[in-house]
DNA sequence: TAGCCTCGAGTTCA
DNA sequence: CTCGAGGCTA
């Protein structure tokens, strides 16, 4: 989106910007249901923000940019804030917080400047309402609405129990007492909901068959605001203060968040007091790292000056604060152009077509490229080249195309087809019935032969070290490999004229090689790359062969390997647990294929060893499936995988009701998530190695 | 035969 | 991690 924009063109993409961000308004504010997500809203105004500055002339008072908030709904009385709920401006990184400092710095006294400090407090993903304390007592509460004229809900928020109904007053001072007693207290604050009770909402509404709340904070919001106060009071709400309008004495911002907890307020235990800038960014960096797991969302840090008086020498600017800045996390959501598709071809001979997109960055990391994964995914979706998208980057790495914002079309997007003829090869293309894929016809393209090699050498099959897809790229194109056997021959003088290969590093790879010609049984079957043979059959089929074996021995040849395979009937393979009639027919042919016995005998004469798989010390672990996620201390995952076989124990991918254990290691991901669901028995690392010692 | 469970294969970025 | 599809089971 960077690219120069003539005039023209810019007033054209404003134009429909407003348009669109109108309609996400009215969505969002008024009917409570937004169709796109906060970041991804987030994304295209700050496109609009940006096109109008670059070109002025083209603001018109309506536009989105020039207010604060929604109009109130027609059916809550309204209310006008004595002071206004004002907004804050944002940093979306470090470099934009920095700006903030320097621009607050020239406004102050060097005394001043001196003495500058934070206070850093979470920033709550729910809606900012503001709480009025007649002589203590609860008296009546609003909406923020447009910042000057918010909603009265006072019943609705006495239904939120974090809420004091009354001021609590033993721990202050007579002053402040007699104050409170004798007058009105002003406190603000985020009303928001748990992440677990808005699961627990949704579940309700699916089982109600009503619309489900996209997030947290729009359940929060079509909370607080049904006329009925009961629906409220089921809806599990909670609150953080974050703010005393009135002066009770507070001289800086840790006072203010002090003297709130004195009276009763939940207050975020996570805020923090900041000497500095420096140790807001750690602050923010800190809590980054945890957000994930806190019970509640949060969209940022809000960082505030915290001496009062000078946060009020900084006065407004506008409609923000000057004192006072969200310091924003990485949306995980944004939006982007669809420069180009293109197709690749993966060891199957599967095309598969890729977006290349505008570089955008989505939760940390820019993003340049996202999978369509097929041509039903692109139809599902409607991608056209010179779409604008948003792309997601939820919970995983892996970024994915979720909506076309077909509003901001202009006619000039190119639809796009899969081509008939395979793009690194030139042949046919095929499809079968009733398939979604797209394959290359040819069973010699470069494409998968290449990939196959790539498998060949990976970590799960021959674990070549030093051969990664950069060299086997360079050993084809020097023509010194035509297949996978042709790596075993390759001798030091081979390697040591080619490019960034010193006499050390030749040497090193010689090694490598020559170190992997010894290879597990499993690994061996897995690295064949038989369709539909992944680690798991081919420690299926390990085992089936050894049992067929008269002498046991540690050492096998390749060629009785081959004999035991071609001695299973399609009928034999179809016997084993787990092996049906596709995966049996796979293997079936590919052990009576010409091509690959003869592979398999020059890999035999390369030197290729096979070790049979070590017997089970035990079987203690028995009929118990494990799982396992995030990462171990003590051992990599594969080597706890190995432990569990060795003990008699399965592994499984996903966590289902079979499941007996989950082993959670450090940053687990969803599975565990799934597991507590389930109930299912969770282990941690100390507790798994006490299982397989 | 439907529905659950599990495996294979493909994917991105730092 | 996710999705699609193969295999198993009620």
């Amino acid at each position: 989106m960077g690219r120069s924009t003539t005039k023209q063109e810019a007033k054209k993409r404003i134009e429909k910007l407003r348009q669109e961000i109108q309609h996400h308004d009215y969505l969002y504010y008024v009917l409570d249901k937004p169709e796109i997500s906060d970041a991804a809203y987030d994304t295209l105004k700050r496109e609009l923000t940006a096109l109008e500055k670059q070109f002025p002339e083209f603001i018109t008072p309506d536009s989105p940019t020039q207010r604060v908030g929604g109009p109130p709904l027609e059916k809550f009385e309204k209310v006008k804030h004595k002071i206004p709920m004002l907004s804050l401006q944002d940093a979306m990184d470090e470099n934009e917080l920095n700006d903030w400092e320097e621009r607050i710095k020239k406004l102050l006294a060097p005394s001043e400047i001196k003495n500058l400090d934070y206070f850093a407090e979470l920033k709550m993903d729910g809606l900012a309402v503001t709480l009025i304390y007649k002589n203590g007592i609860f008296f009546k509460g609003a909406t923020r609405g447009d910042g000057f004229i918010g909603e009265e809900i006072t019943q609705n928020l006495k239904t939120i129990k974090s809420i004091p109904l009354r001021l609590r007053m033993d721990e202050l001072d007579e002053k402040t007492r007699k104050k409170i007693e004798n007058g009105e207290v002003e406190i603000r604050g985020e009303a928001f909901m748990s992440k677990k009770a808005f699961l627990e909402l949704n579940e309700e509404q699916k089982k109600k068959k009503e619309d489900l709340f996209a997030n947290p904070r729009n359940a929060a919001a079509g909370s607080i605001r049904q006329l009925d106060p009961k629906i409220t009071a089921s809806r599990k709400l909670d609150f953080f203060a974050y703010q005393i309008v009135t002066d009770l004495g507070q001289k800086t911002h840790q006072q203010a968040h002090q003297i709130l907890k004195k009276l009763s307020f939940r207050d975020n235990p996570h805020n923090q007091y900041c000497k500095n800038i420096k140790e807001v960014i750690d602050f923010h960096k800190k809590i980054s790292q945890i957000r994930e797991k806190l019970p509640y969302e949060i969209d940022g840090v809000v960082v505030t000056v915290n001496n009062n008086k000078i946060f009020e020498k900084l006065g407004i600017v506008g409609r923000t604060p000057r004192g006072s800045i969200a310091f924003k996390f990485p949306g995980m959501e944004a939006t982007t152009k669809v420069k180009e598709i293109v197709v690749q071809v993966g060891r199957t001979g599967k095309l598969t077509p890729v977006a290349v997109l505008e570089p955008v960055r989505v939760g940390g990391v820019t993003i340049s490229r996202a999978t369509l994964h097929n041509e039903d995914e692109i139809k599902r979706l409607d991608v056209r080249i010179g779409d604008t998208v948003i792309v997601q980057r939820a919970g995983d790495v892996i970024p994915d195309i979720k909506e076309v914002i077909k509003n901001l079309r202009t006619g000039k997007e190119k639809k796009f087809t899969m081509p008939k003829k395979c793009p690194v090869c030139g042949s046919k293309v095929i499809k079968k019935e009733g398939e979604v894929d797209y394959y290359c016809s040819n069973k010699n393209c470069f494409a998968l032969q290449r990939r196959y090699l790539y498998h060949f050498v990976s970590k799960k099959a021959f674990d070549i070290e030093h051969l990664g897809p950069k060299i086997i790229d360079q050993l084809i194109e020097e023509g010194l490999i035509e297949d996978a056997a042709d790596i075993f021959s390759l001798t030091q003088g081979d390697l040591e004229p080619l490019e960034r290969f010193a006499e050390k590093s030749a040497q090193n790879l010689i090694e490598a090689i020559n170190k992997a010609k010894k290879i597990p049984l499993a690994r061996f079957i897995y690295a064949l790359g038989i369709r539909h043979v992944g680690e798991e059959n081919a420690q299926l089929l390990a085992q089936q062969a050894v049992a067929k074996l008269k002498i046991k021995s540690e050492k096998l040849k390749i060629k009785e390997i081959l004999k035991i395979f071609q001695n299973f009937s399609l009928e034999d393979l179809q016997r084993i647990p787990d092996i049906g009639p596709v995966v049996g027919k796979s293997i079936y042919d590919w052990f009576h294929d010409k091509k690959n016995i003869k592979f398999l005998e020059k890999l035999e004469k390369v030197g290729v060893e096979l070790e049979v798989p070590k017997i089970k010390i035990s079987q203690k672990l028995a009929g118990k499936t494990f799982v396992l996620t995030g990462a171990l201390k003590s051992m990599t995952r594969d080597e706890a995988k190995e432990k569990i076989r060795l003990l008699g124990g399965d592994i499984s991918s996903s966590v289902s009701k079979n499941t007996d254990y989950v082993v959670v290691g450090e940053e687990p991901g969803s599975k565990y998530e799934k597991a507590k669901r389930l109930g299912i028995k969770l282990i941690d690392e100390k507790e798994f190695l006490e299982m397989v010692k």
